[in-house]
DNA sequence: TGGTAATTTGATTGTATAATCAAATTACTA
DNA sequence: TAGTAATTTGATTATACAATCAAATTACCA
């Protein structure tokens, strides 16, 4: 249908206009009138396509989620060690940040300040259903490795995952850009140690 | 003086409506008149005590970051081996996050939102006068087991110091009543065969 | 080409907010 | 005790916002 051929267009214009204006004004700030003045429509159109200012702070959030997933997913499959996965994936993660700043400012002002329905922010959500691709991915990297004995340290793979995932976020908000090593580098060779 | 005493304890018990808030609404939704609610007092009462709304949150801040740098060097300072007071620090951290997590839901409200009078985000500054203490302590504990032959292994002590703070606060995410393994111990365990 | 449905506008409505301030109350001092 | 200064109130002001909707415009199909 050429209709929902506009409409995707449409949704997908009015998000990235979301997604400019969080990382410009922060969560706090953000308005439809600002998010529409972004993308140089009315107002009145994004309530027609987004039922309301949630839904379309959902379906960024979805956005941003899916986007970071395929970037990184695209560089762990065809690795053929568990080692070389793991090496991939924390390169990718750490590059993914550096070359979407955008997004992941963006997805740092949706996460820590989104709510569901019945006012429990995001951040505070602990996914029972497993909802975290990436923590999945990170985790099957490391049980496969232990099973092929790659690794061979004895380690608890979820502390591990966590570990990494923290040490992860905390370069997202540190300039590594002014910093004298190769963090991505040094998170690798510390993390060998640990495991291998 | 007598005012002085008066002063600071109105302070004090805005600056505690403004924690209680901040964690059950989150910093989107709070505002002065249900911080004042709280606190049993006027609006116009805050606004004769702090200049406006930032300085507030300003003052909130400052109070949460200096109770919990008070908790952790405490369980710090007396040990005597670097080692020895690694561990305290990390056990210390994420004690104080199980312990204190109504102040821990309000740093994060803060950190993530609050902004400088430029527009700037507090979680995008970058320390550059090294304002940030923990991570000063725990670099100089890394530093200090280094020098004295405690930890053996090559490392940088930025990087791991990075590890460790990115650790820690990802752990602050994640319900850890909820989870069937000890993560302050497996933590520790894995730092030490990446340093020792 | 004409007509219907989809899309888009922008003015309007109701609500919440931060900050101000005159007035009331309380604390202190001489 | 009287008078002055500090503290506190709550109504008021100005501003920003999300959501709605009638009207205008555009796209599509027969």
């Amino acid at each position: 249908m050429a209709e929902s051929f506009i409409v995707e267009a449409r949704r997908e214009q009015i998000i990235n206009a979301c997604i400019d204006t969080l990382e410009e004004v922060g969560y706090v700030k953000v308005s439809l009138t600002k998010i529409a003045r972004k993308a140089k429509i009315s107002t009145g159109l994004i309530s027609y396509h987004f039922s309301d200012k949630a839904d379309l702070i959902n379906h960024t959030l979805i956005y941003l989620l899916s986007n970071q997933l395929d970037y990184i997913s695209e560089r762990v499959v065809g690795k053929n060690t568990a080692t070389e996965q793991l090496q991939a994936f924390i390169e990718a993660s750490i590059i993914y940040q550096e070359t979407h700043y955008k997004n992941n400012i963006a997805l740092i002002e949706i996460i820590f300040n989104a709510q569901t329905s019945d006012e429990t922010p995001y951040y505070r959500i602990t996914d029972e259903e497993e909802e975290d691709h990436l923590y999945m991915l990170l985790k099957d990297i490391l049980l496969e490795g232990k099973n092929k004995q790659e690794f061979t340290q004895v380690f608890n793979a979820d502390a591990v995952a966590t570990i990494i995932q923290g040490a992860i976020s905390e370069s997202m908000l540190k300039d590594l850009s002014k910093v004298d090593y190769n963090y991505s580098h040094e998170l690798i060779k510390m993390l060998m140690s640990m495991i291998k």
